[in-house]
DNA sequence: ACATACATGTAAATGGTTACATGATTTA
DNA sequence: TAAATCATGTAACCATTTACATGTATGT
């Protein structure tokens, strides 16, 4: 499970209870692990138990109970091991990829609307994952980052710096390549392969039929 | 769930059994959507029960039965309503770049090791997706693609090969990118930041410290 | 006093993985 | 006759989503 290791990760910044934790997967870590607080609250008590992390109880005014975590010896351990390790990083599941597989089936204006729809959501991805990218490196950061970086010998402020800002980087690069991709789709739907394709149209033909069949 | 609505995508070219349907999630549709056989059959049969598929009972030799599913106009008509719409395209959980946001906890020749992982992995997606595009478009097809394009009328058959072999485009653009990422997070392991980026290092130092602290 | 933010969960259902189970048919 | 391929599943577990449930503290 990832959402251990995303957890290990965010911990390991800074001590935080769930709904910290929660906010941080709503915010900075929305493009790279979403997980809402349904999945977070049990896992949290499930790493604890497995001595992982280890909370401290707090109280905010009279009642209010705060379950302030922090990462154990072991929990950074393992937090390593799992950096360290090559996993699969084929992408088993692509529901855009198989939507386009299909497009086919529906009418060139409807298709259009598809791949519009992709470069819109996608270049939200862009803008975000930019914009970390510039502030993480121009030391603009962000609280949570400020803190991480606070912990760590000056020496060694860039490098991380350098690495965390790399990662918002790609979320930017791979959003872009989706739409790089979805705009050559509707440039496909309304002129068809290029010229220089390996396949030769018939001149002036436009591949646009109205509806297609089964 | 989009397993059914690959499975729809799948038999809508051809009636198969749950056999050969698995065969194609190990092959062409690799990359795009896989799924085991044990979550194949039993799909299958809830989707006969709501009647987008329905099974023709054939018998193999003497006892061994092949159930062989073809898509209902119940089920066309669910797959073009699924492709006509958009969804939520943001790539929710991302391992890869997970792993990358926390790259800086270990040495700088282990963090390398992974980008390379990661490089080697996604150059076999690039030629995979790259050779069926190819293959596609030249109708140069596996005997799958032919039989899909055999039902369609002539003229809409470079149309319906241009957008499915968009598809598989899209897998070796998305691997691509990842690559020239990966690859870049090496340069930066090595060199820092480039020069005519937002943060200016000291001349002559390397940000590669042999081990950080938590 | 009211709304918003803080705080922690449970329950049910769905989706997905891994391991196991069984036997028939074809090809070398 | 042995190995590979064809063929269809079940069971247990793990991960994720969606809906529900409850109450406190703070700011306006």
């Amino acid at each position: 499970m990832s959402l251990t290791h995303a957890i290990l990760g965010v911990l390991n910044v800074e001590p935080m209870n769930g709904y910290e934790l929660s906010q941080a997967f709503e915010t900075s870590l929305a493009w790279v692990w979403v997980a809402p607080r349904s999945q977070i609250y049990p896992t949290l008590r499930k790493m604890e138990a497995e001595g992982l992390i280890e909370a401290e109880r707090q109280v905010r005014g009279t009642k209010l109970e705060r379950r302030v975590y922090s990462v154990t010896d072991a929990g950074l351990a393992e937090l390593r091991r799992w950096v360290a390790e090559p996993f699969d990083t084929t992408m088993k599941r692509d529901p855009v990829l198989l939507q386009g597989l299909f497009l086919d089936l529906v009418d060139p204006d409807v298709a259009a609307k598809i791949f519009e729809h992709v470069i819109d959501e996608q270049r939200a991805i862009v803008e975000y994952g930019e914009r970390l990218h510039r502030e993480i490196l121009a030391s603009d950061l962000l609280p949570v980052h400020q803190r991480r970086l606070a912990r760590r010998p000056p020496d060694e402020r860039e490098y991380v710096a350098t690495l965390k800002a790399h990662a918002f980087a790609g979320a930017a690069a791979q959003a872009k390549a989706r739409i790089a991709w979805a705009e050559e789709g509707i440039r496909l739907l309304r002129h068809g392969p290029a010229a220089d394709s390996a396949v030769k149209r018939p001149a002036g033909k436009k591949a646009r039929p109205r509806q297609q069949g089964g």
